[in-house]
DNA sequence: GCCCATGTACGAACGTCTTCGTTGACAGCG
DNA sequence: CGCTGTCAACGAAGACGTTCGTACATGGGC
């Protein structure tokens, strides 16, 4: 089977939701998008049937009010995601995205710590 | 004024030329671009003509063959193209991002040496 | 049984990205 | 001078992604 395809903006923008959430209606998506993102309900139901049809959300239809839940665990899409980028930009030099990351983001004490942690674990 | 947009897909790749090569020609552009990616010519030339008017590249028509030019450095575009995905998926947070990073691509020991050094830097 | 609130489904419209065919300019050559 | 090859410019088409109006279903309260 073809494997899920990366999400969209607007698609990940809903999947944030719904690794927060959990398992979640229209309604509750589209009343915590609302704080930041202002999108009619009808966009967001389209969206997650979208979504559904991609294989992003896994729908529960049993109730009145469908239920959405988020078919892969956020750590796997985020990688594939922060692969992709590195495919795109890097030429896969994971060193020069880390790189560019501290720059952009200045890592405060405990991510330091825990960064340096990671890389115990992946040093051997 | 209105800060340079992030680049897309196709205009990434083109970008990755003009970088490796310096400023090119279309014709050196879409010769190096031939390998591994199937386009036509008249394609990079509107990709470039696009570029150049979202400020991505710069053009000398001096010549009757224009010569493009990045616009930005590599390091200030990736720097941006980071920063947007840490916003979209990792909620900014640059560890989880490096996490995902080494999980994506295993790095080498060089790689993790070159890590180490950059969190040297950054720390104090 | 009717109406309203709440839901889903559908389709259209719009913007962006990508693609390339076609056209016209122009330089060099015979 | 006219042909040929190289080039930029333009326009149009197709694929997505996003947005939302509108239509239709349904359940609960009156």
């Amino acid at each position: 089977m073809a494997p899920t395809p990366l999400p969209t903006d607007g698609e990940l923008a809903i999947l944030q939701v719904l690794w927060d959430r959990g398992p979640s209606t229209v309604r509750e998506v589209h009343e915590r998008l609302g704080r930041g993102r202002a999108v009619g309900y009808t966009t967001v139901l389209k969206l997650l049937q979208i979504m559904n049809d991609k294989g992003l959300v896994r729908r529960d239809a049993s109730e009145r009010s469908h239920v959405y839940e988020a078919r892969l665990p956020r750590e796997r899409t985020q990688r594939a995601l922060v692969k992709d980028l590195l495919q795109r930009a890097f030429g896969g030099s994971s060193s020069a995205l880390v790189q560019r990351a501290l720059e952009a983001a200045p890592a405060d004490a405990a991510d330091l710590t825990e960064i340096r942690r990671l890389l115990e674990e992946h040093g051997t």
